[in-house]
DNA sequence: GCACATAGTGTCGAAAAGGATACCGCAATG
DNA sequence: CATTGCGGTATCCTTTTCGACACTATGTGC
């Protein structure tokens, strides 16, 4: 369960901006819509493009979004597991906000140079 | 400090997603500058508009939205202290950003039944 | 028989975020 | 003299988040 920054949502008139943050809030979920905004795509294949993220954290990341309706589990009852996860109609509605976010990220979050080469 | 997302930014594609969300993450922050795109305001009287937000929290968001060159500081020697908040113009281009969070939440995040006859 | 891939779960512990409360100096006000 | 408003700090504590690591069952390939 993510964060929950608010109980109510009528703190302040800018509350709304509050609540969709706490839907994407998360440490992996903005990376995990963005790729599934590509498409369906399986447990593993979401793994392999998140490397950073471990299984038990992408997992969790993965059962809030799908709490919150964002995301859809499919699972197939095969003898190799096969888990499709694709996005709802309504996390789908969250692509204007997401692009907004990688807009200005791409423009204002520099990869800070000293970032990039050291990473320490 | 805000939470440190990933110390990397090129982890992935969408990275840039999470690195926009590293300013705003913050119980209080995204308020904070929804209230500030009003204009200028004074300590308690952000205070004041977000009650819930303790002063010490309130201290803490500013100072980190200050440090991130997102808000500006002023200070006016004066005997009773007076300090501005502004937003720089690195901090008013996150206004489509916030924007796009206010829309998608006004949208669905459903403010609490007994909230949102409160709101009307 | 052994390792590998699949999609997870369980437990532990460190670190960070956030809340409660008390305190500061100073001026004006009552 | 006491209180209020200003813009904070300092301290303590609880909750939440996150990462490391081990473990599961099943089927296939070697």
């Amino acid at each position: 369960m993510p964060r929950i920054r608010h109980e109510r949502f009528d703190c302040s008139p800018g509350c709304t901006v509050e609540g969709t943050l706490r839907y994407i809030d998360g440490k992996w979920k903005g990376v995990v819509l963005y790729h599934l905004f590509e498409g369906t795509l399986r447990f593993n294949e979401i793994r392999r493009r998140i490397p950073n993220c471990t299984q038990r954290m992408l997992t969790n990341q993965l059962r809030e979004l799908e709490a919150d309706g964002l995301i859809a589990r499919k699972i197939y009852p095969e003898v190799p597991p096969k888990v499709e996860y694709s996005l709802t109609p309504r996390g789908r509605s969250l692509e204007p906000v997401i692009t907004a976010l990688k807009v200005w990220g791409d423009a204002n979050v520099t990869l800070a140079p000293e970032v990039s080469q050291a990473a320490a």
